[in-house]
DNA sequence: TGCAAAATAGAAAACGTTTTCTAGGGGAAT
DNA sequence: ATTCCCCTAGAAAACGTTTTCTATTTTGCA
């Protein structure tokens, strides 16, 4: 791979002169900048990134952390982030920690050693080793979205989760359900903490007492919902008439299990959720659910993380952004109530 | 941000040696290496991958360049592809063209300047200019998938599209269809070349003349199966019977069409189409498609660049893997045979 | 005890840029 | 015509590593 010297050989300049035209912000003579230009063109001459990384201590690089790369609810978020970032000519490595925590200090200590300008976490663990937390507020610029991360204190971005499971809940209460189960994930996260705060809430708002057999913690994916429909379709004496999946893949999961116990969703159970879990709002059965809206996290914090980068400072922005949802009634839950 | 210097000092040893103690392949005295390393951890101190990848010309990154972040097939070939590198100390840059050529010329060249160690592209455009090809050829790992690329002699990874497109629509005809329509992508992408193709093979296996007006070039996305269906659903003469989605996106928005038309599948229109769209199977209605294994092509993938990037040789391995693929029959054709 | 060889550590060059500092040359002003 | 300044371009240092080469100490063996 060619070098700035060799261009400078070839075009009979210095790698100085040959640097300057590239840049464009120091005055190069005419014929002297065509005749570099031409040798650039003739050696087939790409700067090399790496070595003006190092020198200018820049790499024009964004890391995004998340804990699932299978949930298009993550996907999304990165997509909106790099539309937000690639503007100012930023680039997006996306790793994924599969809610491990390990591998989650693992891979900020590679973003960390890769030099990343900044990065975007989606914290899989609750707290990070004081030593790396102190380093990432203060050296790099850091943005957290979905959840928090206790000890790190830096922008955040996420949605409105307790008062929407609230609302969620509601509905089923006024329609008159009160065997009402909960599937959700990780009992550390903050967003499972706040789903299930707003799970209690509307118990409690119906007077209906809460019962430990009818959560379920687990985690965030098809699996855990899979397995909650098997136990609470299966309990014979009680079993729900309702049941509130915590995020969108639990929902599939669930709804897997429903199918293949030869059951129907709302006809046999009614069923509310986090998040769509099909892409595509025309399908049946259609949910009702909490409406996420992903891309505006993504936007968010991509704007956030813009900031921070501009004003290169170690201005201790702790912003919070917690963008509202609503939810949006679907054909998925059944009335018990006779009019 | 501490460096090698910095440690040096703090454990009153040279650089040479503390990199040694790093790097832990020379032989360095127990209580130097005790020094070094309490220095490490007193300092914070977190290695400059870009300074080790300057010299080392290593950066143990891959690209992954596709046409659209926005569909899960390629967000699933991203992350098997993923899961295979990351096992030999790989990382992921991943970009999408947004189906635009310039855009991937951009992005092909911010791949070359960061100096990833390899790359693997979904080709938006047919062909490359003539000096990035050799360029491409020559001095990278590449691998192509999903679709081939024009003068650029490297592996590739895809799946069989034409002989699975006339299974398809050989199987409409068994079912008594002859207004078999079709919605595809791009004129020029291997895909949607292919199959078209085997849906002309199938139309000429049973002699059903080809008919222009069937015929829908678009892009793979949900737009163009959107107005494709307002099209074809809108033929009150000759409404075709089927229709054939070519990928899983498209098929999406034709099915809002179907729904917002107020039409049913299958009872007023028959669908068939490429990859599901759903990705739980279990959804109503099930489809009739072509089961695609984005997985697998991740997998392969990313094995054939791993090898090229073993022996670094530019071997020219230009080995192309066409994996299978079939057919999986659901409900979403009906037949229009009479028992 | 002495000497060769092995073990350990430092100095310095190199990777490919950017940028500061220096210098030459030419035009304008006196 | 002489001086001064501006325009242009080169030399060299720096970014933080790795690695070669060299120097010193330690060890082993006669």
């Amino acid at each position: 791979m060619k070098t700035l010297r060799d261009v400078a050989l070839h075009a009979r300049v210095s790698v100085a002169t040959v640097s300057r035209v590239i840049s464009g912000d120091y005055p190069v003579k005419e014929e002297t900048r065509r005749r570099v230009l031409e040798a650039i063109n003739a050696l087939d001459y790409h700067p090399n990134g790496v070595a003006r990384s190092l020198k200018s201590a820049k790499t024009y690089t964004l890391g995004v952390l998340v804990p699932d790369m299978a949930n298009p609810y993550f996907i999304q978020i990165a997509r909106a982030l790099e539309a937000v970032v690639e503007s100012s000519g930023y680039h997006l490595l996306v790793a994924s920690s599969d809610e491990d925590a390990e591998k989650e200090i693992g891979l900020i200590k590679v973003f960390l050693e890769k030099r990343l300008d900044g990065m975007v976490i989606a914290p899989a663990a609750v707290s990070l080793s004081p030593e790396l937390a102190s380093f990432l507020s203060s050296t790099l610029s850091v943005v957290l979205i979905d959840r928090v991360l206790d000890g790190v204190e830096v922008g955040s971005v996420r949605e409105e989760s307790r008062q929407a499971s609230k609302l969620l809940v509601r509905h089923l209460v006024s329609q008159g359900h009160r065997e009402i189960a909960m599937i959700t994930g990780r009992k550390l996260t903050t967003t499972s903490l706040e789903r299930e705060a707003g799970y209690r809430d509307a118990l409690q708002e119906a007077h209906i007492p809460f019962c430990e057999t009818y959560l379920m913690w687990g985690d965030y994916d098809q699996e855990t919902g899979y397995l909650g429909g098997k136990r609470f379709l299966s309990m014979k004496d009680r079993r729900p008439s309702a049941v509130f999946c915590a995020n969108n893949l639990i929902t599939l999961g669930f709804l897997h299990a429903v199918d293949e116990v030869g059951l129907r969703v709302p006809d046999d159970i009614s069923v509310v959720s986090f998040g769509d879990p099909f892409e595509a709002t025309f399908m049946t059965p259609k949910m009702t659910i909490v409406v996420q809206n992903p891309a505006d996290v993504g936007r968010f914090a991509g704007r956030m993380l813009l900031r921070k980068l501009e004003r290169n400072s170690t201005v201790h922005d702790t912003e919070e952004v917690v963008l509202p949802t609503e939810i949006r009634l679907g054909s998925s839950t059944r009335s018990l109530v006779v009019n």
